[in-house]
DNA sequence: AGGTCGGTTGCACAGGCTGCAACGTTCATT
DNA sequence: AATGAACGTTGCAGCCTGTGCAACCGACCT
């Protein structure tokens, strides 16, 4: 829409490729020289294209710092909820978000059971990490050695008999969620309460969180749950295309 | 140097805090609403913005996208070697540039010493992991489950007396080196040879590359090598700096 | 010296960007 | 349901600003 600034931004993915000297870019933009010396310039002020000691132009450090602090900035929570909403207002249940930091596992919304019988968890505090099912999502994401070291050092409480005995287990279960991408929690934690989760992926692939829906048995049966794990992984799969700014996101007027 | 450049280029890092609607990135920049409509379209025509559900503008995908391929087009081994080739015009040694790659450290670059007494070392060759002064620094920047692993999975050939002896020795001397930013091999791989090596870094602080100088005992003693260490760890940083598109160059004609 | 190549500068022209004002939508309020 | 505010969007006229040209400069090679 704007042309010089069109023009200014084919640079980047061009750079991208390799460092390319004044004549190649003005070239392969389809203007004068003396033109992309000035959209080179502005580039440059503004750190997202460096001159090399050749003089050739490469992409700047700049470009690096915005994107590492957009990422910082985005808040996964803002982006998701709307469609934590939604899914609770569709199926009624708890719906939970998750994100790993600093070796636990945080639960960083929650969207309230619609039923009288509501499951204990509170936002920000860790969760059992052993047995959540949104922990062994974001931990089976992790690096192999990370993963190992953390789950060799982690303790294994039976809060059920069918808790996660140990980290052989843990591992084998692990292995399991990262093959077929969700995760359950069948009475892991507390009897009588079921979860099925997904991941949200960031741009590079990541798990950047993940998201459960969990009903205790007295509502639901722990199979009934589980018919509702197509939706849970749509509804992930939404999350993740927005926050990676991959979904095209219809334009008002545009023709 | 070109206004309307200048004016979209200034949205980034605006946006770069937070998400923002039209109106706030419009009084920002001091701009009239529909300038700044127009400019964040065309921003948004190449994905380094990207529009939310609630129509807030965000930095988008494209922006990390970018920086990664740059990235990975970016040759450590092209950018270095003039400095390299500097450095050995003004001290006659070898120079050797070496990256970690799938659990070996690799020469990628190697200026001949002016002298006739040459070592035996080629590009793309494996170097003496366990020894090297080059080796020492990049595997003292892996995280610690890496270097733990692989510290505990290498062989220690005793090439020479001072050879470093085992696993334990070997994250002793990691950990110094990772201390003090830089690294030596006195005669641990052939008896009279000695190097001075100092890492090489990336934008995010992650050592990419790691240099040395080295050279045989009959043209200088350790001692004489080490004083060289100034001017090593200089030249490293100049790599880096130009590297990591930090360096800030200056500009030809501009007041 | 002469020649080439790449980057840089000054200038005149007009193309494209700007701000304005009016319109369309959505949402909250009465 | 009507009103109004807030925000995004569009068309337009004026003129600012980006454009291409040509000349200049400096480095490098023959």
């Amino acid at each position: 829409m704007s042309q010089t600034v069109d023009r200014a931004l084919s640079i980047l993915p061009l750079l991208a490729e390799g460092p390319a000297d004044l004549g190649q870019v003005a070239d392969r933009l389809g203007v004068h020289k003396s033109t992309a010396l000035r959209l080179l310039r502005t580039l440059h002020e503004h750190g997202l294209v460096y001159r090399q000691s050749d003089q050739r132009y490469r992409l700047g450090a700049r470009l690096f710092a915005l994107a590492q602090e957009a990422m910082e900035n985005l808040d996964v929570r803002e982006i998701a909820h709307p469609h934590l909403a939604r899914l609770n207002a569709a199926c009624g249940h708890t719906v939970h978000l998750a994100v790993f930091e600093e070796g636990e596992v945080l639960y960083i919304d929650k969207v309230e059971s619609r039923y009288p019988v509501r499951m204990y968890s509170r936002i920000g505090k860790p969760v059992a990490i052993t047995v959540a099912a949104v922990a062994k999502l974001l931990l089976a994401d992790l690096p192999e050695p990370e993963r190992r070291a953390l789950a060799d050092k982690l303790d294994y409480p039976m809060y059920t008999a069918r808790s996660t005995p140990n980290a052989e287990a843990f591992r084998r279960e692990l292995a399991k969620v990262r093959e077929q991408g969700w995760a359950t929690d069948l009475g892991g934690h507390e009897e009588s309460i079921n979860c099925v989760a997904a991941p949200i992926r960031g741009a590079d692939g990541r798990v950047v969180a993940a998201m459960s829906v969990s009903a205790p048995n007295v509502v639901v049966t722990a199979d009934e749950l589980l018919t509702l794990l197509p939706q849970v992984r749509r509804t992930a799969d939404a999350i993740s295309g927005e926050y990676s700014g991959r979904t095209p996101i219809k334009e008002a007027g545009t023709r």
